[in-house]
DNA sequence: AGGCGGTTGTCATCATGTTGACAATCGGTT
DNA sequence: AACCGATTGTCAACATGATGACAACCGCCT
């Protein structure tokens, strides 16, 4: 039986992880499209973790690029969900802040996911497995976000 | 604390997926511009291991759509890694078939995703919590695959 | 003050995959 | 033989995020 050893292991794991993803992002589409795209949701939630902050900052906790985060952000400003506040710091760099329909929103849009996110859970895979899973692939993306390697 | 209920759990997982597969499609380029990227690579295995197979079939079995199969089986009959053999089954709908060119760009693509994979592989995580991410991972494509939910 | 490396916003381009819609085709039913 | 639902290839539009390049900007060093 082929496939069993660790580099099979971990390729397979890789490729997984694409298919997955494709397919969480295909069937939580039609929840963005009712308001707040994933990606949007997760800027709020960045702007409303760490208080007001930059383009840059919040794509980094995000692991994402500052153009990315950029569009959205533009977006969510068009939007009225955030404000851009003048950076002491920077004069062309500004900040975000969440206005109150930004508040709103990302609290909709939060429990709308969490929602979803029951909703095709069906207690199949135990608690454990759950974390081994997100340390996992924590781990994955931190490695792969290293410098070089 | 919070975030330590299931839905949560749940949430920060599928967030984590998007995460990790965006910094693997970014680093794992490089490969790609070698000559396969991840998607062709995937089709040249699905008709190795299927063996002749129309575009939709292999679709299917990769969990992607019709169309973005097509796209990447045409180019891949362009380059010459596969060519199109009648179907007595359906007029229209011809078989893929690997041809010497495309076994080859197999292996070399293949053997380099393994290298890379164990390339990224500091050992940090045991084969058993890589199987079960792995299970996991399929579990949540699977929910997400059957047709309605 | 001047210069220099690193950060940030901005613009353009590309890559991958999704959806929707349409005609051709197949298989089975009437 | 005609029809009908499901499958398939094809064309077009869209969504998300990545990269590369450039100018503005900051902090620091001389």
């Amino acid at each position: 039986m082929p496939g069993t050893g660790r580099a099979e292991l971990l390729d397979r794991l890789l490729a997984e992880i694409g298919r997955t993803h494709h397919r969480i992002q295909a069937e939580a589409e039609p929840l963005g499209s009712r308001g707040l795209s994933a990606g949007k949701l997760a800027i709020l939630r960045a702007v409303r973790e760490q208080g007001p902050c930059t383009v840059a900052r919040a794509a980094r906790s995000r692991s994402l690029t500052r153009q990315a985060v950029q569009k959205h952000a533009d977006a969510l400003a068009r939007d009225g969900l955030i404000r851009w506040q003048d950076n002491p710091q920077h004069r062309r760099s500004k900040l975000m802040v969440l206005t109150a329909r930004g508040e709103k929103a990302f609290t909709r849009g939060r429990d709308a996911r969490l929602a979803w996110g029951s909703w095709i859970d069906d207690g199949e895979q135990s608690d454990r497995s759950l974390e081994i899973t997100l340390g996992v692939l924590t781990w994955c993306r931190a490695i792969l976000q290293q410098p070089d390697r």
